[in-house]
DNA sequence: ATGAATGTGAGTATCCTGTTTATATTCTCG
DNA sequence: CGAGAATATAAACAGGATACTCACATTCAT
């Protein structure tokens, strides 16, 4: 009961240094994740992500000094793994149907473990510090990885830039819609987007 | 004392009779669109709205029993419009060209009012009460047009109804992103997704 | 001019939010 | 071992936003 030892005021933002706190800070950033991917940016609350942790909400705000922090956490970590998918697909000099079907089994696995998240961190994005610099640097980087692939197989050099942004946005657009309605591991599903990733980039042209 | 929200309560309470009343009521749904696009759901309060319509909180409760309500007006007119959209472009039996590029520009200038207001409806919906059943019709009646338009171009019966969901939440993408970065009247952004949507329904198959 | 329709907006009650703090538990290492 | 550092806990706080009501003011139709 007696408290006989003065702390000075704890310090706020500590590193991790036993194996304990860092299991403690990834339970917490992929609850964040899951939190964040099911009840949206709304519904993001630092209590409900300890909670669903399965950890105090003082141990939270022990390493992430405030909300956004933890946001920021969370989204560097979704977005690498996207990045390293697209690379990895779009690797090597590969015939264009491969590259499409490579493609497409990365990205529905790289977001059927927290199926919106990648919209939500999109659209509902805290916006003003910090993140912002990175948030454009993560789109320019997946933006130059599709042109690349563009590129690749398609000759006509003058739209490329477009193409990659209405390719990469409808397949997202896809995949989210997919994701909603639990439906992203559909065989015929994934067959119809690599078909149409496939039909666009060899452009037929046809009337 | 618990919160009721047992009744739907998709109804006016009251039935604007004069005209200023009805005026009242469209700056209310008008001003709450505008709210819901800029904001998004979690932003959306009734408050704000009657501000944004210039009518007093009063006013918006004496027509809209709840917040829910409104969100349904709100959903039901935009969702007309869009359904709209869809009949017209597929209307007729149009070259697979013409028809994409109705589509395109109409659905385009759907979206062009409140650019980010169908994903937010879709989205961030109120989830469970009341809206239901609304929703799924909407969805229901907006995948059978397309499923309608790909048949109509393609001669394959069997993926009919996958492909229509494919191409729906394609261009859905597209339109989302684009108006997210205010590049909604970009014409060579058209003008692709023109292409993608041909080059899919011609179906090239080239391996 | 009178009653009905319409409009007002301060006020209420409630719920949550992010964050801090005092304290309890576990680990590291001499 | 055991002392102090690292780590974890959860109650509590202060502030704000929320959806919605109500007593009253204004405008209309007749």
């Amino acid at each position: 009961m007696s408290t006989r030892i003065a702390r000075p005021a704890a310090r706020m933002r500590k590193q991790p240094r036993q194996a304990r706190s860092i299991a403690t800070v990834e339970a917490i950033i992929e609850a964040g994740a899951r939190v964040l991917s099911e009840l949206g940016w709304a519904g993001f609350s630092t209590n409900k992500v300890a909670e669903a942790a399965g950890v105090s909400i003082g141990s939270l705000y022990q390493y992430f000094p405030d909300k956004l922090a933890l946001v920021e956490a969370i989204r560097r970590r979704h977005f690498d793994h996207v990045l390293s998918v697209i690379s990895e697909a779009a690797a090597d000099q590969k015939p264009l149907r491969q590259f499409a079907r490579e493609l497409v089994r990365g990205m529905i696995g790289a977001h059927s473990v927290h199926p919106t998240l990648h919209q939500v961190l999109l659209d509902e994005a805290p916006g003003d510090r910090g993140s912002r610099a990175a948030h454009a640097s993560f789109q320019a980087r997946y933006l130059e990885r599709y042109a690349a692939a563009v590129a690749q197989y398609r000759r006509r050099r003058k739209d490329t830039e477009t193409m990659a942004r209405v390719l990469s946005s409808a397949i997202e657009g896809v995949i989210h819609n997919a994701a909603r309605r639990n439906m992203l591991d559909a065989p015929e599903l994934q067959k119809q987007l690599v078909e149409l990733i496939s039909a666009y980039l060899s452009g037929s042209r046809a009337t």
